[in-house]
DNA sequence: TCTAAAAGTGAGCACTTACTTACAAATATA
DNA sequence: TATATTTGTAAGTAAGTGCTCACTTTTAGA
């Protein structure tokens, strides 16, 4: 990885969240980048490979984020966990989330196999605090999930704290 | 309205909400359409005219739609109500839906105007229901109803009613 | 130090984009 | 029926698209 190959990635990383992957274009991303256009497509092939290779470094992020959290073994702890998630994600994995998430509207082409570990884990939790169908409820959460981060990645809400507590409540009654 | 202009309606929906608006051209709707490309600049003015068209005659719809479910006055089936919402999606619906979940990952100018009377619904059934904060209530329910929207619109939700059942249940326990 | 591979450039490619314009057909009004 | 207005078309336009290619510069290994 050269030093402008990381230029490259980084400048359509934030273009492609902020603007969207068909409204960017690859000479857009040579001036944030500071490059010239042809050196996009001589190391990442064409606009579509420039997409992968962001989406698999991010993946390899995302993948190790989540082994951190998923450590936990206790299921209520899992679950507030998993419910935090989107609220402690740092200002370099935002352009990424936002990226995934946007992509979602676009192609057809979504891939959830990135929350699967996360799925898994909350039906281990479910399985443990004897719910009578974990999975069920796994999927549940993972859909407030889906909203959370919606609201977090759009800039929507003011109280995290207030709106995590709110939440976690639910889980903790039963 | 003409004829004409209804098709080109019709087909820019289907197409911005399948492909996303930037991904659309205008010749193609012009060709889905089967009128001429430059009927769409008469009519509508620019692409950002037609976008506008289908938003504002969208938002009628949506009112109305709104209007009927929360004549509903007992909260706990308000609650049930705006949660059935997108399960009750028709396929007529479905495009305009699918439409403006996409655009608010594309342009900045998200206008979430158009969910402030169900918010207002909800926060008076949870005052009626004594609950501590009634607002934020409501935004968690709203947020929630974010992430089964996006479940359903992009095809990912198979057991619609047991998911419906699992959330319901977080709220008449209380 | 010589050389071959890798990294980087920028002009140019065919094609598509949103949009315009000059004109014809249909429709409404008198 | 005559005419003004609206509706519609097809062939443009300039600017932008993703991508290639011929070329130069930098880097690394013998």
């Amino acid at each position: 990885m050269t030093e402008k190959q990381n230029k490259i990635l980084e400048a359509a990383l934030k273009l492609f969240a902020e603007l969207g992957y068909t409204a960017t274009s690859t000479s857009k991303i040579a001036k944030e980048a500071k490059v010239s256009e042809g050196l996009i497509f001589r190391h990442f092939k064409n606009k579509d490979g420039l997409l992968n290779a962001i989406l698999e470094k991010g993946a390899e992020m995302a993948n190790l984020f989540f082994q951190e959290v998923l450590k936990e073994e206790r299921p209520i702890e899992i679950i507030k966990k998993v419910i935090e998630i989107p609220f402690i994600v740092g200002e370099e994995q935002y352009y990424l989330w936002k990226l995934i998430y946007s992509l979602k509207w676009q192609a057809e082409v979504y891939d959830d196999s990135i929350s699967l570990p996360i799925k898994k884990a909350l039906i281990k939790a479910f399985q443990k605090l004897n719910y009578d169908n974990p999975e069920l409820e796994a999927e549940v959460v993972l859909i407030m999930l889906d909203g959370i981060s919606t609201a977090v990645l759009l800039r929507e809400v003011k109280n995290k704290e207030e709106i995590l507590n709110t939440i976690l409540i639910k889980y903790k009654k039963e």
